[in-house]
DNA sequence: AAGCCGTGCAACCGCACATGA
DNA sequence: ATCATGTGCGGTTGCACGGCT
């Protein structure tokens, strides 16, 4: 026995809006705020689902959201959130002042998931495709002249740009809303220089950027954000953690440095293969 | 002008979780 | 501890719209 409907699905109204829709919603929550959403179809003299009004009120209605486009800013801080914490598109929205988890979905599923994909970087895990072929082989024992040869055959159609990782994201409880997600004090600070890596506290609330996990995360998580460091430590670039000065240098630079970004990235795959203990040292806690 | 197709986005669905009796 | 109910969330659908043939 399931549960039982919230209304009676086949007596109210459902599909779009009417403006008079929304005033009496409006109405009904400036006199009134939010408060048992299934009450407020009858208070308000709707005959929608209480559901549906708390949806329209969420995602359309809120006065502090924002109608226009995503910015580049925003957009960068999506992909990275996507990248490290995967589609938690709630926790996703609540960096983004004014957007909804609905808004951040549908601009992953209608433009940001196919710039990857143009890119040559496999959306759901952001690895070069390139990389996942080299894997798939790998696990399948194929030779490796048939890896060689989807490496080539995966280049992607435009050549990948490298995405500048926000410093700072709009929202300045980062840091609790990251620790909520793989647990609290696990973060240690990672920071790049010439010569090497220092190991660093956080320095503030709002400087995630370059957090990295410790243990007991969430697997997902957890195995990306080292996945990042052991290619930082082997001395290879990747997606999204690149350091900021390097980073700049590939913005900066004209399509031959795009050329030896993708050239570094399938370095990264075959460095992956050969030495494969660069991979176990990270993976010992 | 009409039909087709791709795109963007609002809205819905169903499940999981939270909360209070 | 259990159950009923409200809320949150991610995935999916359906429709409006514009561009193209």
């Amino acid at each position: 026995m399931g549960r039982p409907p919230c209304c009676d699905k086949a007596n109210v109204k459902r599909g779009p809006w009417t403006p008079e829709e929304d005033a009496k919603i409006l109405a009904y929550v400036s006199r009134h705020g939010i408060g048992n959403w299934t009450l407020v179809p009858q208070k308000a003299g709707l005959n929608r689902c209480g559901k549906s009004c708390r949806l329209r009120w969420t995602n359309y209605l809120r006065p502090d959201l924002k109608h226009d486009n995503f910015t580049p800013e925003e957009e960068e801080c999506i992909l990275e959130l996507h990248r490290t914490i995967g589609s938690r598109w709630s926790w996703i929205a609540k960096q983004l002042p004014g957007r909804t988890d609905n808004d951040v979905k549908n601009y992953w599923n209608t433009k940001l998931k196919k710039k990857l994909f143009n890119m040559g970087i496999d959306p759901v895990t952001h690895k070069p495709f390139s990389q996942i072929f080299t894997e798939f082989g790998k696990l399948g024992n194929l030779p490796s002249t048939i890896n060689q040869n989807a490496l080539l055959n995966t280049e992607p159609r435009i050549k990948p740009e490298p995405l500048l990782l926000p410093q700072k994201f709009p929202n300045a409880n980062n840091l609790q809303i990251i620790e909520h997600m793989v647990g609290p004090f696990l973060f240690r600070g990672i920071e790049q220089n010439e010569e090497d890596y220092k190991i660093r506290g956080i320095s503030s609330p709002d400087d995630i950027s370059s957090a990295v996990v410790q243990e007991e995360t969430p697997l997902h998580a957890a195995t990306s954000i080292i996945e990042n460091e052991v290619n930082d430590k082997a001395g290879v670039s990747c997606y999204g953690l690149k350091p900021e000065p390097e980073a700049m240098r590939y913005m900066e630079s004209s399509s031959s440095a795009a050329d030896s970004f993708l050239e570094s990235i399938l370095a990264s795959d075959r460095d992956a293969l050969e030495f494969p203990e660069l991979l176990d040292g990270f993976c010992d806690y």
